[in-house]
DNA sequence: CATGTGTATTGATTATTATCAATAATGCAT
DNA sequence: ATGCATTATTGATAATAATCAATACACATG
């Protein structure tokens, strides 16, 4: 539970994403004074497609998805947070509106930072902002490539993808435990769940993967990884 | 021919993009010393897809698009870049390098700017480094929602969103010729040209659309954008 | 004018994926 | 322990889209 007591103060927060290392002290003390956390319980939204975005977040616990909300109650699952990361919407310098969900996924921290005090800082420090244009484009990047993934691969490929992108990015271990439902998995891979099931199924036969409930472990890596490349 | 004789100068240059307007006479002064024009006949290479970005672009005169090149040598087409267009790789704050291939799809003129001269005034000139904030997210959300059709539409949703986007934003006039061949109209719409071709002449049958060679006319525009907001 | 190349077009076939329907398992509240 | 809601799981079926194969058509070239 420790992870949720509330930071004290910005300047010596030891779970500050690495954007803010390029900040003084006194810019720390400036965004101290126009911050806000708030605890949020698995399943909470913590921002909604569509809503004007006035702050700036910093996820220090916990683990959350950035998911769009398409039609018919269809989701697509963007990515998922992990501490210490600095998420804005997409639209601050466009529309002030933001253009995805963010939703926690186990009980997370996060903490709010207003968006005029972040906008101030962004027009005074340089590296600041070269730093948070370098996660735009990485934002960018990203999805031109789940672009591509979702466009083109088939389904073994999109969730083979999604699989190694757990594993190693996100909870960095092989055997791991997914940390998300099965439906989440498959609006990670931009599937039915019933079509990923008969995939995860066929890949735990061909002992490709094996899977015990939510347990998974990735056996045949290299071969997983080439089916990933276009399954 | 007259579109494609060489601006003697940044300054009084009528084809620049909007985002010089931030700038002071000497900082144009400092891009006009360190830009080159090239013209480009139709298929012809502006830049590929995983070369090192050292140029930034302003797009001056005819027609291009900008797409991805997938697996099996399957195009995405993100969309068309018409005249007067600023253009950058994505990656020029994360590795220096193109995620994406433009392609002169009629005879175009290309302003080239050199990425250390763009950086430079970018970091010391606050309102030009908003605007190109602007500009990449801007293209950030075009592929957030990019992604939410393609992956969710069906394909008489993909390709009416296609068609109404060259009818509205490009060609900016109802009957109009198709200045794209068919399969770059289904590259556009992220589908096969066979099946582009079957639902064409679906549409043209149902007579929302009529079709001959390369003119079409949208007959039924808000049939046509019910279709495209989840045919 | 004959030839070839590339685009346009269509229909038939096949492959892929989503949907539907049903059941099992799990966790939570009483 | 019992009932209820949610998630997990599977198989059958239907819908959708891709591929294949064939032909037509336009344009450039010797």
């Amino acid at each position: 539970m420790s992870d949720f007591v509330l930071n004290s103060h910005c300047v010596n927060c030891c779970k500050r994403s690495p954007i803010f290392e390029f900040l003084s002290e006194k810019e720390l003390q400036l965004i101290n004074d126009h911050r806000h956390e708030v605890v949020y319980s698995p399943g909470e939204t913590i921002f909604k497609q569509g809503v004007a975005c006035t702050h700036v977040l910093s996820f220090t616990s916990g683990l959350a998805k950035i998911h769009m909300e398409g039609y018919e109650g269809k989701n697509l699952i963007l990515r998922l947070v992990k501490p210490v990361e600095f998420i804005t919407g997409a639209g601050i310098f466009v529309n002030e509106r933001h253009h995805y969900s963010v939703t926690a996924v186990d009980k997370s921290c996060v903490c709010f930072i207003e968006k005029d005090t972040f906008m101030t800082i962004l027009s005074s420090n340089k590296k600041f902002c070269a730093e948070f244009m370098t996660l735009t484009q990485q934002t960018l990047i990203h999805s031109l490539h789940k672009l591509i993934s979702l466009n083109q691969k088939h389904s073994q490929g999109k969730i083979a993808e999604a699989l190694i992108y757990l594993s190693k990015e996100i909870y960095q271990s092989n055997p791991f435990k997914l940390g998300i439902s099965k439906l989440e998995l498959a609006e990670l891979a931009g599937m039915s769940k019933e079509g990923m099931f008969k995939i995860l199924r066929e890949f735990d036969k061909e002992k490709i993967i094996s899977m015990e409930g939510s347990k998974i472990e990735i056996l045949n890596l290299d071969l997983f990884s080439q089916i990933s490349n276009k399954g």
